[in-house]
DNA sequence: ATAGTGAATATTTAATATATTATTCATAGT
DNA sequence: ACTATGAATAATATATTAAATATTCACTAT
């Protein structure tokens, strides 16, 4: 062989400094969003630089990338506690789940404004990562339909479908654009609302 | 009496000015939009000055607002229309009515894609325009509710609140931005999943 | 007084030059 | 070969200026 094979733990030391640069870039963009966020004041934040940064990530938009994925990734871990909580019926399942994701939306939104900068970039250069957020909550709530299905008798035909149209009705409380318009209040009634009618419309016909 | 009264027919004739120059506005902004239309133009097309265009709107915006009001009062006309007819079950009026906003909204947009620049402008510098469209339509929509409730038993409790939280579900079908990205089909097929739900949960149990 | 205008002024937008920043690459140290 | 860097280049953003456009106003005609 010409060439000698890569170390053994070069991936796991790979990976460990992606995950150090994400850290880093995490603070930056949150705080500064996407434009305002300079490479030069990542690689300065590690003590390393610039160039060093692209034999991690082929380019800023990738690190923006792999941020939101992380943010999507925390977000999710956050909605399973709740779909996995056991002290509920399906309905109350369903109602903890769009509050809290709800709750997690407007929070991060309110703690971090500059993420809306993220989203437009993202949305406009990667908008495949729109799908993947997407899929990732159909997922969660995926589970808490099947579960009310069995339970509670749900009229569901197709799973999926259905969990699309759910989220669909609940683009109001995902879009930065329309939240900040609302107050928390606001957000909850309207939602509260839509829940009743859903959560109705889902249980059985005696 | 210092100064004589108005002529009594002044109002009128004003009137049809004003018609008339939102006749030239509403060709310009729906080809161009709102930013490249110039008063200029809109002042050429009926052969008089800028400056005259002053006498009748205080400003470029409020032309475009009175456009939008305009190109509101025209859907709201087509899907009165819709809520009149009289050979529909309150369920297949209440399915009818969304999938002509539905149709109304691709259309436009399909047919004149500078409107989003209008719709952009106007969000920004008029926002309460928003809430006029959302009012004119929720009008609407409380017509079906209050006669599925009346014909069907359909349960509700304040109609102006279940009528909001309909419309809120739909927000995907109102948002150029959304629409955008799913074709009529795509959007046709889920704003259908979402009214089965909604319609479900309306109708009485027995 | 009412309808209208040309010309002056104030804002916006478009074009350009300038400066930052992203990205690449040849090279050094291990 | 692996990690890293400084310096070169390419792409973007910022600042500056020029041009276009919105808005005002003093004035004309009726």
């Amino acid at each position: 062989m010409l060439f000698p094979m890569k170390r053994f733990d070069t991936d796991l030391s790979d990976g460990q400094l992606k995950e150090k640069i994400l850290d880093a870039a995490d603070k930056r963009f949150k705080t500064q969003g996407f434009k305002k966020t300079a490479m030069a004041e990542i690689a300065g934040d590690l003590g390393m630089s610039t160039a060093n940064l692209y034999r991690y990530f082929p380019s800023k938009l990738d690190i923006a990338e792999s941020f939101a994925i992380r943010c999507f990734i925390t977000k999710e871990q956050s909605l399973k506690a709740v779909v996995e909580a056991e002290n509920m019926s399906s309905s109350e399942g369903l109602r903890a789940f769009a509050l809290a994701s709800l709750h997690y939306n407007y929070q991060q939104l309110q703690e971090y404004p500059a993420i809306n900068d993220i989203v437009v970039a993202l949305c406009a250069e990667r908008p495949d990562l729109v799908e993947r957020k997407r899929s990732g909550e159909l997922e969660l709530l995926a589970l808490i339909i099947a579960r009310g299905k069995k339970s509670d008798g749900w009229c569901v035909g197709d799973i999926n479908e259905l969990g699309e149209a759910i989220l669909t009705s609940w683009i109001m409380f995902t879009t930065p654009t329309f939240m900040q318009h609302q107050t928390l209040a606001q957000l909850e009634k309207v939602l509260g609302d839509i829940l009743n009618l859903t959560i109705n419309g889902l249980r059985p016909r005696t």
